[in-house]
DNA sequence: ACAGGATGTCTAGCGTTGCTAGGATGTGGT
DNA sequence: ACCACATCCTAGCAACGCTAGACATCCTGT
């Protein structure tokens, strides 16, 4: 009893992770609008109703993808944090690697921060790595000033808006660099 | 013929408008997933394929209000501009009225800026209503200021972002004043 | 060892979506 | 008066998210 019933315990946690990152995949390689339960279902090779035997329906399947994206962002900005040579600079590392980030994997930005999803922010139950992506913004300001969660959620829309004005062709992809040199240059004399 | 075909385009083109006011209203009552192109339709007392004989598709409709909300802004951040008392207050004063068009009317934003449209940005294309827009951030600095484009660019992705993050929940919907506030006070210093 | 029950999966289908083909209706020009 | 044309609607298609209910499979208790 207890052996089987743990061994389908971790087949179906494997399941329920294929099921996630073949939603991702899918979404990386044809775009949201082609992630359908059906598609999806024929992908991991299971009937449709399978994945609601995982999942509450499909914003939580884009939810769950979501989620796996901040963990991923966290540990992106951690390390590029961490590797910027002065304190001075972290914040121009970490803004550098977060438009890297939400050029280079678009479909999982979008899941993060444009399609409906069931994630909670800035509340009590907001999940751990969003927290945690959110605070590698903050520790880049000094911590004795008062205004640092100011301040980072001011350069996160800010970098934020940069982003997806320019994935959705609404200001040109060229000359990213220049404008994020220059939000940097501008909020860190407040560092 | 030709005081009837006359009338006919009159009437043409009254319905027209007709079925973007219907869309906008629709969509502000009850958000963007509810409009539908049979609600449409209803809400317009015609049948459904009218709508396709006057756009290609819902996306197009949905264009047609967004380019709408392009005059509205316009307008609305002209006068914001004009009523500031100095050039020295212009950005604020803009910037205040940009994120307040944002917050109070949604749905029209989320035409303009989220929903996938086909307007032509940051090209030869570009639609009048969008470059106007653009530009009454652009008169906010000093007009022999070589990188004042940059300098719009990036106020408007940076108040773009803290409206859309705080729409959809993702940063607090308090604090906004202060976000712009500290925002200005960084950018203003390269005017 | 075998029936009974629980668990897991699939087929089939519901209601709704955006969109369109083809017929009915009615007006305008000759 | 009649034909031609433009306008509009009914009806329906394929695809969507989601679910009910049948079927099969495996575990458990006697």
């Amino acid at each position: 009893m207890s052996a089987i019933s743990e061994r389908r315990e971790r087949e179906r946690a494997h399941r329920h992770q294929l099921i996630i990152s073949a939603a991702r995949e899918l979404a990386e390689a044809e775009g949201w609008e082609a992630v359908t339960t059906r598609r999806l279902a024929e992908r991991v090779e299971y009937s449709q109703p399978v994945l609601y035997s995982h999942f509450d329906g499909k914003d939580a399947i884009v939810s769950a993808v979501a989620l796996d994206g901040f963990s991923q962002l966290a540990a992106y900005l951690s390390h590029a944090r961490q590797a910027a040579p002065e304190p001075e600079h972290a914040l121009r590392a970490v803004s550098r690697a977060y438009l890297e980030f939400a050029t280079d994997r678009p479909a999982l930005y979008q899941a993060m921060f444009i399609l409906p999803t069931d994630l909670k922010f800035a509340s009590a139950e907001t999940p751990v790595p969003l927290r945690a992506s959110f605070d590698e913004f903050v520790n880049c300001f000094r911590p004795d000033s008062e205004r640092r969660e100011l301040f980072a959620e001011v350069i996160w829309a800010a970098l934020h808006g940069i982003a997806v004005l320019s994935q959705s062709g609404r200001i040109p992809a060229d000359g990213q660099e220049e404008r994020v040199d220059f939000l940097i240059t501008q909020i860190a004399s407040a560092r």
